[in-house]
DNA sequence: GATCCTCGAGTTCG
DNA sequence: CTCGAGGATC
């Protein structure tokens, strides 16, 4: 160690960038945090003390500090943007134009990487230290990002190895779907206002006019080329990009040198698949021609140069008009809105609906009908409203729950501190109809959907779960669109269904609060209906997941007259009111352990998994928290469960561990 | 009283 | 899947 403060600066300065570099950049770290910040800390201290000192790579300068206004600035050689194609047919029709502009049959090399869902920046590097980096702007002009720049660790303030006079680094700036999970957590508790997406998020963290708070930000870069170089040449794309991760520099591992367009194009379709696997989110491939030579001879046309393209997949995002905003009631009473909008391609299908939750929701992201809205289709396949699409809304009136049902009129009611609006009419005819939809569902009858129901609800058929099993094949076959065969297959399907498990009967007389591990609970405490009416408060809040609340609400249920007269006529047509072996939970070597299963796994169906591991005593719940014993993953699994679990050090179990755990122990 | 955990409810498209 | 809310736990 040396005594000498400016020696020691730079051997401080030196050892920190190092640890950086590799922790960021190569993400392989060469020391422990509680190192880092003690050396960090000396550093600072020599450099309070003598501000001479401090250098322009110090990694003090990474902390951030206020600055009032971004200046513009041009770059040196203009970046340009891309242009872009949307098939396989489009990138070989290309192909041809550049083959024919370089007048050759031979086939030409194309370098090929995912294309980053960030912002481009561009960072000018003088004798190797980084003096500058500014945003794209225009593509001629951007802005002076510099402080924030700098906060981002994975950017070398100064290069690898022997730096030439200038260079213009191009990189894109981006926000790992984790980080970007995180960060909004955190901004959930406070009035600070939450980003959309992951994109929104960089944007925003960039241009913070505070750069410490860009520091707190876990942004990143990758890195794919150079602008205005002096004092070095490349031959090649792919040797540039060589260059650049030798000098210090993030590129992206999935940088590929192909040989022809059909491998191209192979690789183009692979990655649309396989982009949910990564950490950061990317909306297309990017192609260039691998030789530089190849590149100028080509040249640029409308600063769109011809020997790159953009392969984009359909956006998972997309801008359309909210028409109107219904109002659908559940089964519970629950007022419900929901978005009707223009149809439009969003991840390749086509949206016309979401929902919109509740009312605070709607007038939170501050959505009015006849806005234009953004719609999204992130990592699942439910589209949501983000929000309104620009600062110039065509919605006039803010949305208001109606003050009355829409059914039956009854006034709506919303308990101080809830969120939902609800129908309190216990009769209202909206309760009666989804309970006899969810009926279908939870008693597994086939033949007999959703329209269905709503018609013979309609014709005045079936008011009522007793209406459904009195229900003759005779009536069935005057409806529309009902013949002989699937009349007899719907009664039929409807005669088996009086075989469910008592827990489903209960689950399905829509009691609430009750649900699916819940009813399960009470059948298996229980046994009989006739114990269950008998049981008081005390007695219902000892079953395992009731407490005072819950278990006040089913003794209600139960007390009512109406509802015990349902149970009597459902048991008199033979359903079942009692619960089999199999209700209660088995005794066996997973006793105690709690698993999830998250993806498609190839020997089991989720429910069949489910079935097994329980029979062995174990527990399987929706979602990962510090209890879970195991994460069970099969083919794309989702990516909240695995962050949560990698997280929280829950272990990920492969489907060749589950058979191990259900056939040898 | 706060925090973590688990459950229930509603849900899109093809 | 995500949200809200009740229950459990410290």
């Amino acid at each position: 160690m040396s005594s000498d403060p400016k020696a020691r600066a730079a051997e401080l300065r030196e050892l920190l960038s190092r640890a950086l570099a590799a922790y960021h950049v190569e993400d392989a770290p060469i020391m422990e945090d509680a190192v880092y910040d003690a050396l960090f800390d000396e550093l600072v201290a020599i450099e309070a003390e003598h501000p001479e000192l401090v250098a322009a790579d110090s990694p003090t300068r990474r902390v951030g500090g206020l600055s009032d206004k971004f200046q513009k600035v041009q770059h040196l050689e203009p970046m340009g943007s891309l242009e872009k194609v949307t098939t396989e047919e489009g990138l070989r029709k290309w192909d041809d134009d550049v083959r024919k502009r370089l007048g050759t049959d031979e086939q030409v090399a194309y370098v090929l990487e995912p294309k980053i869902d960030g912002l481009a920046v561009n960072l000018t590097y003088e004798d190797g230290i980084l003096v500058r980096g500014s945003t794209r702007g225009d593509g001629v002009q951007g802005e002076d990002v510099s402080p924030n720049i700098r906060t981002i660790k994975a950017i070398p303030l100064r290069m690898n190895g022997e730096p030439p006079a200038v260079i213009e680094v191009r990189g894109e700036v981006y926000l790992p779907v984790s980080g970007f999970r995180e960060l909004n957590e955190r901004l959930a508790g406070t009035s600070q206002k939450l980003a959309p997406n992951p994109r929104n998020a960089a944007a925003g963290s960039l241009r913070q006019k505070n750069s410490a708070i860009t520091a707190d930000r876990p942004l990143s870069i990758w890195v794919y080329g150079a602008g205005h170089r002096e004092g070095v040449e490349f031959e090649t794309q792919f040797g540039m990009l060589d260059w650049l991760r030798e000098h210090g520099f993030r590129t992206n591992p999935y940088a590929q040198r192909l040989e022809s367009i059909e491998e191209v194009a192979a690789a183009c379709v692979e990655w649309e698949k396989r982009r949910l696997e990564l950490d950061y989110e990317i909306d297309g491939v990017v192609v260039k021609v691998d030789s530089l030579d190849q590149q100028r001879r080509l040249g640029v046309l409308h600063s769109r140069p011809r020997w790159a393209r953009a392969y984009k997949w359909a956006p998972m995002t997309a801008v359309t008009r909210l028409l109107e905003i219904r109002i659908r009631v559940g089964r519970t009473g629950a007022l419900n809105p929901w978005a009707i909008m223009e149809p439009v391609q969003v991840g390749g299908v086509t949206v016309t609906r979401a929902t919109l939750h509740n009312e605070e929701d709607i007038n939170r992201k501050g959505i009015r009908a006849g806005d234009d809205v953004i719609v999204q289709r992130a990592g699942d396949v439910i589209p949501q409203i983000v929000g309104p699409a620009g600062p110039h809304r065509r919605g006039t009136k803010e949305f208001r729950m109606p003050t009355h049902c829409p059914l039956c009129g009854t006034e709506i009611v919303k308990p101080e501190g809830e969120a939902t609006h609800r129908c309190p009419n216990r009769a209202c005819p909206s309760r009666g109809l989804e309970t006899l939809i969810n009926w279908t569902g939870v008693a597994d009858i086939d033949g007999v959907g959703e329209q269905t129901i709503r018609i013979l609800w309609e014709k005045g058929l079936v008011r009522s779960l007793p209406d459904l099993y009195r229900l003759t094949k005779e009536q069935l076959v005057e409806l529309e669109g009902f013949a002989e065969i699937s009349a007899t297959a719907a009664i039929a399907s409807i005669e088996r269904s009086k075989d469910v498990a008592f827990s489903r009967v209960l689950l399905g007389l829509n009691i609430p609060s009750i649900g699916w591990v819940l009813a399960r609970n009470l059948a298996s405490h229980f046994g009989t209906v006739d114990r269950l009416i008998a049981a008081t408060p005390e007695e219902v809040a000892e079953v395992e997941g009731f407490g005072a609340d819950r278990a006040e609400d089913v003794v209600e249920w139960f007390a009512d007259e109406q509802n015990c007269a349902l149970v009597e006529e459902l048991r008199g047509l033979g359903l079942r009111f009692e619960s089999g072996e199999e209700e209660r939970p088995a005794e066996g070597p997973l006793t105690g352990n709690t698993y999830v299963i998250t993806g498609t796994l190839e020997r089991f169906s989720r429910e069949e998994a489910t079935a097994r591991l329980e029979a062995l005593g174990a527990k399987v719940t929706g979602s990962v928290s510090a209890k879970t014993t195991g994460l069970v993953a099969g083919e794309e699994p989702g990516a909240s469960k695995l962050t949560k679990a990698q997280r929280s050090e829950v272990p990920i179990l492969g489907e060749a561990d589950l058979l191990n755990l259900l056939g040898e122990s």
